[in-house]
DNA sequence: CTTGCTATATATAAATC
DNA sequence: TGATTTATATATAGCAA
């Protein structure tokens, strides 16, 4: 047995010992309770939508998903966007392909966007604190900071509007010089596949 | 300093002065290595299946997924099932309200981004009006500009689902606040389509 | 393209503040 | 009650088959 097994062994029997059990697994069935059961909901919503961006952006994967929650409220996630992706799947539209592909660096400009979004959000939640008595002041720069958060989202739309356009520009010049990557066509194995949903 | 606290802690550092990192954290970026990316993909798209079923046993819900795989082939997961969910969804689309709202102001580092992208298609442009045949030098620095292009897609999505989810936290506060505003439509299909291929 | 094997990285159920 | 903090439960990256 190895020092690192030992070390883990007693960490584990050390807490083993404890009383506090803690945090358990559960049983994948309808949560009865009607209040744990919406908390569960947003916080695993939350954590789908997130894996379903990673895998997009990760693999470049078009993905779309649609949720109705307990209280019957849609929510949606979509990459680029949950319209074109279900026509899509739906019309089952068999489509020739032109060029796009993977990845590179330019990451500050993002940071920084992230940055100043997390700043906005931290000035929220302080005053949120501060205050006991929430005012038409507050209540203005609350609306102020909403107002500023739309724009960013706007432009980020934008951008992305933008850099499609360019990627198409991209593109056409790109077979205008003839410039072939790689001659490959597929139109034909569209299989479609299903995966189990279990009741 | 516990005992606990003190054998996590040498055994933490037993494993960093160890060689074999082994298995690590990545980004969340394009996955460059097609082998790679395609594993990826099936990995993660059977966990994403996986924590759509638990979402729709344990809150009931109504879940419908549709994936595009890097090599275009479609994947999907629906509880009841996709068809019904994805029209219910789309039936009351064009009449958005409940989820997701807003916008505002910050435009410098967006110009920013936007200004690296003009950069990229003059220099593209530039090599095209110099060349008459450049051949696989000129062809792989196009190919390396669409990968930047790529990126900064991605990115501009990663950023759009943050920008979402503060603006979930701050739906929360504003309706706990109770802040009326006049209802907002976040609308992120700026973009339609996307082409590729790989794979 | 899917699967099994592990060491890590993440997600998240409860507890807590 | 919502946000934050743990301690577990799960998901997965890197390798091979």
């Amino acid at each position: 047995m190895s020092i690192t097994e030992f070390l883990e062994i007693t960490l584990l029997n050390i807490r083993n010992s404890e009383e506090i059990m803690g945090r358990r697994k559960i049983e994948i069935k309808m949560v009865k309770d009607t209040n744990t059961r919406q908390v569960t909901f947003s916080k695993r919503r939350t954590g789908l939508f997130k894996k379903a961006n990673e895998l997009s952006i990760l693999c470049g994967a078009e993905v779309a998903i649609v949720v109705f929650s307990p209280g019957n409220k849609p929510y949606s996630f979509g990459h680029p966007d949950v319209e074109s992706v279900a026509s899509k799947f739906l019309e089952q539209e068999p489509r020739p392909n032109m060029p796009s592909s993977s990845s590179s660096s330019c990451d500050v400009n993002m940071e920084k966007l992230n940055q100043q979004l997390n700043n906005v959000m931290e000035q929220l939640h302080e005053e949120e604190k501060k205050g006991g008595v929430y005012d038409k002041a507050l209540n203005q720069r609350k609306k102020t900071k909403l107002e500023e958060l739309q724009e960013m989202l706007d432009l980020a739309a934008e951008l992305k509007f933008n850099v499609k356009s360019r990627l198409d520009d991209m593109e056409a010049v790109e077979t205008m010089l003839m410039i072939k990557e790689k001659p490959m066509e597929f139109d034909e194995n569209h299989v479609s596949k299903r995966k189990r949903k279990e009741d």
